[in-house]
DNA sequence: TAGATTCGCTAAACCGAGTAAGCAATTTTT
DNA sequence: AAAAATTGCTTACTCGGTTTAGCGAATCTA
């Protein structure tokens, strides 16, 4: 009459071939020769196993091995197209070596963020991959002594010797500026958000000795600094500025704010490239499609994620001892499009 | 000399204040009353578990309670920003009731799918929001008898009385056909993707609905069913087979399709919304600084995760006994944008 | 042929919690 | 003052696996 079936334990298997758990543990973890369980009995286990479609008990499972086969993900937003890209390769990464992932997003809070480490360490996952809001140094100093491996992605906290993946954000921005410079543009501006992030200030600092080396002179109303980039007013005002300062580039240094920034723009009406030339960071269908389609500075997720995924398993499978860190920085590539041809 | 610090456990609460493990859990389960825990050891061991920053170990709890306050989501693509939308409002939600996430991406593909469900499985998930790929019709029927509650989003599997929530898409076809005609169209055509998914099949007899009941005959040239979405090339072939055939309009259902399809009415040199009016299901941030914006059909995405997410929070509740479901249906709207006013 | 090995498996402890049953000490009832 | 009820806690089993130590029988060594 139950419609509940209750699962089928290892205990099953074992008593209805009437041997001990152990043998059916030792089978289905590979360990039959090491631990000379006869070939026919082996069979038998397997068989059984596959009849009454047995499916071990991960909980149970890493409760005594204290390894769940899970790692946490915090990405900032997961409705970014750039953070959900990173989702993506991550999960699929992680899939191939048999993990599974929890996922969640900060949003750039840091209570968030601290909340959220909590819950994966609760849960006892084998391992985090974090996109940290600015200020976390002191936690992530403190998660550095807790013996669980991690590993930063799309962020830089200095003095922390963790392991991370980036991008050369000095030389992407660099080389962006350098790239609008050589189109001809006399006045480059910069519209960056959460400079506090060291990748963004970097960007900053990339944009600045470019403009330097090419012998043109600083000016700092074409620098804006945003603090969010999610109030469109503010991305708007800045845009607005720069305008009134004559600037005929802009370089954005997120793609939230390059969206808003390009239809403030044209809101303007300003003309893309006439008017003004535009390169943004990271690349999202919105700028292939764009009045005019926009240069943009792919980061390469795919292989951050692969090297991030690697890097988290060596630490995990060394476990106890990951003294040694690494860190990983790659180049970021131009899609050119009409904004900056 | 160990940099390892062993976690401490509900053992060591009891053994410092030399009392047994079974108070320690009473306490915290906050069942001390009922257990008649005096109140100064209750006390006692409170402040204990605060000084030593004790966390409970989920695993163990959850070995033993059978539930594991996490629940699986499968979306279609991740890195689609509808599904991403989708991804993020559920985590939220989900959260709120002390849950957590665990994600992944089918891509469609009914292979993964059932691997990951079976992953959820084993990991003891105690709930599974799912957006399942075609044919799926005989794995979730499997589901359905397992006493494992989930909720379908955004998909529709006729006979199996499960747990869903979707938008009218009928009713959104026809009000977006209709809105087109109204708008003077004279040949208005679908581009369709995965019409073997019911929701899309019922997309395509919206608009086939509003035709005839607009009195304009129906043109089987001017309704496409492509079979991927992903590859632009059949995208394009599409859009030129309607334009041959004097399409003044064009609803694409999906924004995967109207992005790539925007890009080809623009490429084959046709003006948007002078030539070919254009409405897209799925909102997304390219169709707002798009060359001619594109109207929109959005769905109503953070009320669709809250729906879902309480009806699988009451069915985890009664558990066992979840014999009556819930079928949601809610209603799109329109975001009214340049490509038809 | 006695002693040492090897073979093939089992027993039992363990992971870290939750919980039903029970027990001694105290208080209340009659 | 004896019986009953209550208080405040402990004991011991359980969840479903993994793993170490060990045991009897068979085989090998000398």
């Amino acid at each position: 009459m139950a419609k509940y079936k209750k699962k089928i334990t290892s205990k099953d298997i074992a008593e209805e071939l009437g041997v001990s758990r152990s043998v059916v543990s030792f089978v289905l973890n590979g360990k039959n020769k090491e631990m000379r369980i006869s070939d026919e009995l082996t069979k038998k286990v397997l068989d059984l196993v596959e009849t009454r479609n047995y499916q071990t008990n991960h909980i149970a499972k890493s409760l005594k091995t204290g390894k769940t086969e899970t790692i946490g993900l915090i990405v900032a937003d997961i409705a970014n197209p750039f953070f959900s890209k990173i989702a993506s390769e991550i999960e699929k990464e992680v899939r191939k070596k048999g993990y599974s992932v929890f996922f969640c997003s900060s949003n750039e809070n840091k209570k968030n963020f601290n909340f959220q480490l909590e819950n994966f360490k609760n849960r006892q996952v084998d391992g985090l991959i974090l996109i940290p809001p600015i200020k976390s140094d002191k936690i992530l100093t403190l998660l550095g002594s807790q013996n669980i491996p991690f590993v930063i992605m799309d962020r830089i906290f200095k003095n922390l010797g963790a392991n991370s993946v980036n991008i050369n954000n000095h030389k992407a921005a660099y080389d962006a500026t350098t790239r609008l410079i050589n189109n001809g543009r006399k006045k480059v501006a910069l519209i960056n958000v959460n400079n506090e992030l060291i990748t963004m200030s970097y960007r900053t600092n990339g944009y600045i000795d470019a403009i330097a080396d090419n012998g043109m002179k600083a000016n700092p109303d074409l620098l804006q600094q945003l603090k969010y980039s999610n109030v469109a007013e503010h991305v708007n005002e800045a845009v607005n500025k720069v305008i009134l300062n004559n600037a005929d580039a802009i370089i954005f240094t997120t793609n939230k704010l390059g969206v808003q920034g390009v239809q403030a723009i044209v809101n303007k009406g300003k003309r893309i490239p006439e008017d003004i030339a535009v390169i943004s960071f990271d690349d999202t269908a919105a700028y292939a499609v764009a009045k005019t389609s926009i240069t943009a500075i792919k980061q390469p997720v795919a292989q951050m994620c692969k090297e991030a995924v690697r890097i988290l398993m060596k630490s995990i499978d060394k476990s106890e001892s990951n003294i040694d860190t690494e860190q990983v920085i790659l180049d970021a590539s131009f899609i050119i499009r009409e904004s900056c041809p």
